[in-house]
DNA sequence: CGAGTTCTTCTCGAATTGAGAGTAATGCCG
DNA sequence: CGGCATTACTCTCAATTCGAGAAGAACTCG
């Protein structure tokens, strides 16, 4: 049976019942370590667990909006600073037990946030919280949370190497040190400072000068460095692979 | 508000409908043309439009598990033959007016799978084809399919970059030649002969040889081909990268 | 058999990458 | 204020990869 037909004969409430919802993963850099953005439930089922923000998608919202709103009740943030953070669809999880409570789709979403605010629980009485993903076990995570996580983890980096999205974990101007510290937290290993410096500025549309510098060197000495922001492109030609984990010998 | 706050406080069929199907974008490659399956719709709206074929996810039914079932149920696929279809999930589309009837977040996915026989219409009275994909206007598209068509063409466009994906276009043994075949035809372009060669080989687990030869060689001559089966790579390191579409000069 | 086609390998210069080192600007500490 | 550690940025050089062309061998067709 397909969908036309199926809307033809029947009216949709006599259809088993599914909802459907957005997840934000939510990430950010905090003190040299990925952080993601996490809620305590207060409630049954896995009261007192970890869950991403999320809730459902309201009736003339379009999905989007809706993990845009999710994250806006969660962080506190608006405006501005809420449009700089980017947002994607991630992933659409429906396995049918999933929610112990009815079937449930949940489309996931991912956010990449400079540093923010603490995080405020939401108009309800939940906990909400930035912590390192490095805390994390899946035993304490709600439902297939730790799944939908460890996927926008490796989308995460992945989505560094051939678009530009790094610049979003930063504040509008950086130099490339700071570039460099994103990529080094998410793919978690030091790259070659040198090396990293010339790519940066030859892949075209990747950053633009702002001409000025920083205002000081660093904490511990240094020459100030130059200021960047992001350029326009969207796919960064060629990619910034990252350095191949040992071969899978054959 | 959020999920679980939610789901305590309401029975969920109050809550507004909202149906959630599958649609499958289906590629495969004929006569050296990327083709794409398509049913014709019978009903209004957009009775006469070329739709991708979908259909409600069943109540106890993987998101996964309903895509594979409609890609069969247009196919006439089953067994090893439809095992061998590679599927992914593609993205969701749930923009409130996407059908002007109700409410549905459609969870699209993605097909690749070698030249099979004519599609035939499911066990409804709709008729179903392989199109080139070339051959389609968005005007002759259901609700918003042309757009979810342009994203599966550009995410296999992707895949063939940094996974072994190419292969599912082919039968299980495969020339370097065929292989090369699917690339031009799913990028668009022509490919240095001996340059894809020698890089095709080189990947760890992209192919291996089966020692076999073609019985032939080609139709207007040439040697015998070596026949390759698909290795055991998830993904292509380091990446076949496809050449560079003109700079965004800046 | 001859001509044309195709698979496969080779060559060579250009471009990219990885690794290390060098230079100059800066903050910190005595 | 001077010396030193630190850091941003540049440079060098060898190794690797890539693009383009070509050569050689195996084959089909007429």
């Amino acid at each position: 049976m397909n969908e036309q037909d199926f809307l033809a004969a029947y009216d949709p409430r006599d259809y088993p019942a599914v909802a459907v919802t957005v997840d934000v993963v939510a990430l950010t850099i905090r003190e040299g370590a990925l952080h993601l953005l996490l809620v305590r439930r207060a409630e049954p089922p896995y009261a007192g667990h970890w869950a991403l923000p999320g809730g459902f998608v309201r009736p003339d919202e379009d999905l989007a909006a809706a993990a845009r709103r999710e994250l806006a009740e969660e962080t506190g943030l608006g405006g501005e600073r809420l449009r700089r953070v980017h947002l994607e669809q991630l992933a659409s999880y429906g396995a049918p037990d999933r929610d112990p409570r009815m079937r449930i789709v949940s489309v996931a979403h991912l956010a990449f946030a400079p540093d923010l605010p603490d995080a405020t629980a939401g108009s309800d009485a939940d906990e909400a919280a930035w912590l390192p993903v490095t805390a994390l076990s899946s035993r304490q995570l709600a439902f297939d949370h730790g799944r939908i996580i460890d996927d926008g983890l490796e989308r995460a980096r992945s989505k560094l190497e051939y678009t530009p999205l790094a610049t979003r974990f930063l504040d509008p101007e950086f130099t490339v040190t700071e570039l460099r510290e994103v990529y080094e937290t998410v793919w978690g290993h030091p790259l070659h400072a040198g090396n990293f410096h010339r790519k940066v500025l030859s892949v075209p549309g990747f950053v633009e000068s702002t001409g000025a510098s920083t205002e000081r060197g660093g904490a511990r000495g240094g020459p100030r460095a130059k200021l960047y922001r992001a350029g326009d492109a969207r796919l960064l030609h060629p990619a910034l692979l990252r350095p191949a984990r040992e071969e899978t010998v054959r």
